[in-house]
DNA sequence: GTGTGCATGTAAGGAGTTACATGATTGC
DNA sequence: GCAATCATGTAACTCCTTACATGCACAC
């Protein structure tokens, strides 16, 4: 695990707004929710409330994360010394905007590049009924089956037509890898959505 | 969701170490995992062990329990009047013996049938990454798309040949769902690893 | 006799969720 | 004027994991 408080220099100041003693900054332990929010400073989200915005539309689907999440890791972040953190209120509305440092750019990057993954994990209450449908009357696993394929359906039909148009937008100004995920998204779907298919007719 | 404790006929014993009242069983809110410890007694696995060596072996993948989950949930779905549970020392080693009773079969049945899902969760730290790629360098890139390339191969490798085969003789015994869901899961692995070699051919 | 597997549980803690609480701005 | 959106946070709770604790049986 890259422990970024190892590339901060000693007595740099973390911003307008940062704690009382900038002279050292406190090791944190970063997770992959860490890092997605530094990632998604990194592409231009400034505020809290931005960056849930945008891992709704995008990250959300392998990475989720809630509200109550970004804030105390926004905290976090800023006090170990990634993130730099400013006053930008919007008339009398507050708000916070975020800035990676140059230590936040670099513990993202080794990040990035590290080969050490948290074990996948995938959840899903479907998949776990088929596992058991030898229980079901050959009816009852048809509609089960069905109802597998017309949801993986939809999540390829939603990536496809909601989630990728944005992230092409995004491809055009450079940025490739967003759409690449949304079309790997798209394809996996579609193919769990054929192989089911196929399936059920074998059951018929 | 199916609330089984109403299925339960009033005055129904629960099993020879069942609790001092036996004639009301209290209503306990059933998740995923219920089904699955049920589904599990009901392909024959007797002892929470047993239970969570079946699980590892095969609903590992798609609904992860730990084994300190199994024997709070036996409890559970006992007092429910889902699972009768018997003393079956082997020796001096205690044992208990579990099994459905009609309440638990109903219950299991009912949840197959149902629709409701709970969302689909899928948390992997690699396609995090891969989102975030456009900030390393191409040979970086490769490098990344490479090593989610040979995890995917690794999966349906290790699902091809060490938890089909056993699945396959349950298939033999009529028990056709477990093989099913090891091919999906194997077939959907090689075609994401065809997927990211066919990317990685084109970055270079 | 010793290590591996079978077997049952508890305790403490971490990660993440929903619900709560508040309020300004912008567009209709 | 009103609804939707922007915006920041806290509190309570649930689920689940790791680590702990214990001990017999069986094969080598």
């Amino acid at each position: 695990m890259s422990d970024a408080s190892e590339q901060i220099p000693g007595g740099r100041a973390t911003g307008s707004t940062g704690p009382v003693s900038p002279t050292r900054c406190p090791a944190v332990k970063l997770r992959p929710a860490s890092y997605l929010i530094l990632g998604m400073v990194g592409l231009g989200a400034r505020s809290g409330y931005a960056i849930k915005a945008a891992a709704d539309q995008s990250t959300q689907f392998f990475w989720p994360m809630s509200l109550a999440q970004v804030y105390p890791e926004l905290a976090r972040l800023q006090s170990a010394g990634l993130l730099r953190r400013e006053e930008d209120p919007r008339g009398a509305r507050e708000r916070h905007s975020y800035a990676l440092t140059d230590a936040g750019e670099q513990a993202l990057a080794d990040w990035l590049r590290s080969a050490q993954n948290e074990p996948t994990q995938f959840r899903d209450e479907g998949v776990l009924r088929l596992f058991f449908a030898d229980a079901l009357q050959p009816a009852d696993q048809i509609a089960l089956l069905r109802r597998m394929r017309e949801r993986a359906a939809a999540v390829a039909a939603i990536t496809r037509e909601e989630i990728l148009p944005s992230a092409e937008a995004l491809e055009q100004a450079g940025t490739r890898c967003p759409a690449l995920i949304a079309r790997l998204r798209a394809d996996t779907h579609a193919y769990v959505e054929r192989w089911l298919a196929r399936a059920e007719t074998e059951l018929r």
